[in-house]
DNA sequence: TGCTTTTACGAAAACGTTATAGGAAAAAAG
DNA sequence: CTTTTTTCCTATAACGTTTTCGTAAAAGCA
């Protein structure tokens, strides 16, 4: 607030406003004496132009927002590391609102984006048994580009970034099947998610076409309350006919698995071969080092915004469906 | 883009646009029975006041924005999650910029945010050689309130959010001494941090106070290089005389050290003990479980948030000088 | 009653840009 | 030596708020 104005710059320079403007916004219809004598003076004085008038007047700027669950999850914050790194080579400015999987709280943030306050907006969805139409009613009354990516609402017509969920799920139950596990067990989330249904979709297939008879409790539902999910586990594992694999298609269940395996005393992988789908960093320290079946976090944050940052400036709304779907890493360590 | 604006509220509602702002903002110059009628009206069409005539006009806002060295780091993760949850329930928007330790990218960040997008700034510095002028400079040019948390730099005369640094790694050192060890060592950063110094003072006078005799060597400098720093501890735990203790005072060198150890076949405790300054979750799977000196991160975001957005509204640079000193917290498990 | 005060609103000027329209001077074309 | 075009700049009107100031009408007071 203390900077100076375009106004001063044109003052002292002996020209209007709008020279001065244009000078800075590199016209053709000012001569290049004229653009040399105002940089260097906006130069001197340092001059930034002034955000919100300039948004104003253009009707639009250059913030975008990030809408997330959760940034403590090394998932999501690998993803906002590379949405930001897109950003910033951009000069775009990021917002970032959690929601804790708090479909109100989700609801509240777009009802409050709805000011036009961005240009565009990056979402992975809350968990949540309800639909999506605030997402569309966002569009509606802003017709601002959004990008989804990882969680995505699967019946909706937006431009998103994923990953193989069906693919690599099917592969790392068909690993955990050809490491010796004859009934593995999945553990997901009660919560009906596009991506855990995938995963699940491929889980399911990986059994059958390796001829492991299916039964409905070979899947294993966790909340978000890890108390609960632990005595959920602890319970199942501690049955005579317990499951002898664990596919975690969560992150934080995998460490769930890792404790109450550890409390019961079960080996891994002797007794129970685990892969978690997870980015966590220190999944090869854990012991026994965790098997993974982790996502390309940094870059789908990268292709997000970069599909949003095209779709603001070119309008280019042809990419408006486009589906990016990028490979999970399957890493197989000692636990399997 | 598409909203309703004030002034065609005031035109369908038969009055001037000064009387519906100020039914908007509940000045008591207007009659309740106009407000009543101003705000049923801006209800129906979802008004939203459009953020950038609005902060434009009062030459302010309600964002902030937070500059940090990494996201992928749950320390970084969890202080942002903290400020994320007082800015959201203050009304606040919430920029984020990431500076992955490059003094360049920093001072860019500053220097962008001159131009008066922000009201408030939340920073913990990047390490750096260089002195902490930019700041100066930021805030001699914008007078905008900022604080200091984590790393701070200890000379500049700003508020700031901060640990018990000196205290914890004496008790931390001590706890290792009691332990059995008899030369603990310190895995340190090369870079000339506040928050470093003050941990690596609490270490050597602990080592005086247990009648530790200290020597250099006792201090292993690591880098943000994580192949370098697996070299360097590989060849210090390498020799005959290595040390059999680690006080690990950066997050991500407690887990290199426990590689370095996993790998070299020394036993965790019995060969080494190991203390780690981190914020993993996962500290309490590692093999064996990782006694932990960790930072209250959210509580440290929440308590900076809390004080920037005081400085911004009540305009009370009264608090200017405040430091807030939280305490670390001690677990002990296996590791030691 | 006549006076002052309060209530409830409106007109107009900011805030700092950008975009549109226009115009004088200089250069090019005939 | 006109006429046309091009070059380079200015004036002005937005953009959507908030705020200051002014003023009728209503209310209070003597």
């Amino acid at each position: 607030m203390n900077g100076i104005s375009m106004i001063q710059l044109a003052k002292e320079l002996g020209l209007s406003v709008s020279t001065v403007s244009k000078a800075l916004g590199d016209s053709h219809e000012i001569s290049a004496s004229t653009k040399k004598r105002v940089l260097e003076l906006a130069k001197k004085y340092k001059y930034k132009p002034n955000p919100f008038a300039s948004n104003l007047r253009k009707k639009k700027g250059k913030q975008i927002a990030v809408i997330i669950p959760d940034i403590v999850n090394n998932f999501f914050a690998l993803a906002v590391d590379g949405i930001e790194s897109v950003t910033m080579s951009k000069h775009y400015d990021t917002f970032i609102y959690l929601t804790h999987e708090n479909l109100e709280r989700e609801k509240a943030v777009l009802e409050h984006l709805e000011s036009g306050l961005i240009s565009g907006l990056i979402i992975s969805v809350c968990t949540g048994r309800e639909g999506y139409a605030h997402f569309q009613e966002f569009y509606e009354a802003t017709k601002l580009p959004l990008v989804f990516f990882d969680r995505v609402p699967d019946l909706l017509q937006f431009p998103k970034v994923i990953t193989n969920n069906y693919e690599s799920s099917f592969d790392a139950t068909a690993k955990l099947i050809k490491a010796g596990s004859k009934r593995p067990a999945l553990v997901t989330t009660t919560e009906p998610m596009f991506t855990s249904m995938e995963r699940r979709r491929g889980y399911q297939d990986a059994l059958e076409k390796h001829g492991v008879v299916f039964t409905d409790d070979m899947i294993i539902h966790c909340t978000d309350d890890m108390e609960h999910n632990y005595s959920i586990l602890r319970k199942i594992f501690s049955q005579k006919k317990r499951p002898d694999g664990i596919f975690a298609s969560i992150e934080k269940y995998a460490i769930t698995s890792y404790q109450v395996c550890k409390d019961l005393k079960l080996s891994i992988p002797k007794d129970v071969k685990v892969i978690g789908m997870t980015n966590l960093r220190t999944a090869a320290l854990l012991n026994p080092s965790l098997s993974t079946l982790s996502q390309p976090a940094f870059d789908m944050g990268k292709e997000a915004a970069g599909l949003l940052i095209k779709m603001i400036e070119k309008k280019s709304y042809a990419a408006a469906n486009d589906i990016i779907v990028l490979p999970n890493e399957l890493t197989i360590r000692d636990s399997i």
